[in-house]
DNA sequence: TGACGCAACATTGAATACAATATACAAAAA
DNA sequence: TTTTTGTATATTGTATTCAATGTTGCGTCA
């Protein structure tokens, strides 16, 4: 029987922090102060403290010791390095998607791939960024290999709100959609090394709009 | 000038644990007491407390709410899991390598490998593994993506326990030193694509080797 | 004899108190 | 005026205390 899972207020806290930093109201340089996230989150110090630790083990904030936590402001450098292992990973992931989807699996990205399609047709964004998501946790998820897919889920929620901003410049939409075709096609027929190199170089192309963004 | 490190308690107390589980001190199973614990380490509960957070973002013990820490156990399957993704770091690391690392640092491969060669003759057990940690170790370094390279990091502190005990089968060394010996020729040769493959081989061995232990 | 309930104990979760360290600002000296 | 230094304050690091929960074992009752 499928055991309770609970939630100790150390972990409830963690993810609320992770949320406000993706969604940008926790922006990059902002100092994360025990006392005054105390008040407003209504704990004391001690879960703080251990939520906070666990956002340190995930690397989206950083701890300079007596001087407080902050929230990471990769630069440049580092977004490359994250997105170039993004996409090993995906690639990867692919790879063994290949493998071992089911064709039932196969199905859904058939169908987010399509639902991909008309967000873009109807210039959703939020959606289009949604789906795009799914599609590639999908993706991961089907390589069936769990510290993969928690690999995945750690770097890519650190990516988040990079991805998020990037998805701004809709100029770029129209490839994509064209690249997730390619990637939907190859994995229909198994293509595990052309799907790999596939997903890497459509993580690539994301650098280059996040660079874009950067530079302008 | 070099700023001065500082190492608060709980990270030096996190090291140690990690250490202790690495050497098998805490073998798999065994309960974290926090009160125990900090008489042995004479720390309070709460630096300790930090320290186990830590671990557990890490993945190398397992908390169960209001009923303590123990050290993980992880199943065949998993170590599958982590030997195949890390597989596919050392993979994709060596790949990057073949593009990024300097002559120089090539030279540094090929000392190990000569070096591994001789602990080989020798029969250093204990040399010839932190030979050939090394070598994988620096191939992931000269990736030049930090990212990487602490992903690899943490998987590998994982296995560190279960990769040791299957050093014990001597019988696979010939065969692995050969591996050694066409990984250092390819990364020599800049062939990214088939060193990446050779890596990812490579470490499958060992999770055959490792699936030996356990079945017998 | 076996199952249930209750109580005592052990252990973790959370909150608070205290210590160590860093920062800011003002006063004094050059 | 500028630099330095000391002190006050803010903030984090650590220890301790209190509360909540889980476990164990014994005694009672069917």
């Amino acid at each position: 029987m499928e055991p309770i899972h609970r939630q100790p207020l150390a972990l409830q806290v963690a993810s609320r922090i992770r949320d406000l930093i993706a969604t940008d109201q926790f922006p990059p340089g902002t100092p994360l102060k025990e006392v005054n996230l105390c008040k407003q989150l209504s704990v004391s110090r001690t879960p703080l403290r251990e939520a906070l630790k666990q956002l340190i083990a995930e690397g989206l904030v950083e701890q300079i010791p007596y001087r407080g936590v902050v929230v990471c402001n990769p630069d440049q450098a580092s977004i490359e390095q994250m997105l170039e292992l993004l996409g090993a990973l995906e690639g990867f992931a692919g790879e063994m998607a290949c493998l071992r989807a089911t064709p039932e699996e196969i199905d859904v990205i058939r169908v987010l791939t399509q639902q991909m399609h008309e967000t873009y047709e109807k210039d959703e964004r939020l959606s289009y960024y949604k789906i795009n998501q799914s599609i590639h946790r999908s993706i991961v998820e089907f390589s069936k290999n769990g510290e993969l897919i928690r690999s995945h889920e750690r770097l890519n929620s650190r990516l988040y709100r990079i991805r998020f901003l990037s998805n701004r410049r809709t100029d770029r939409w129209h490839t994509a959609i064209e690249e997730h075709d390619v990637i939907l096609r190859n994995l229909e027929q198994r293509e595990g090394l052309k799907l790999n190199k596939l997903l890497r170089e459509h993580l690539g192309h994301t650098w280059t709009k996040v660079k874009d963004l950067y530079d302008s």
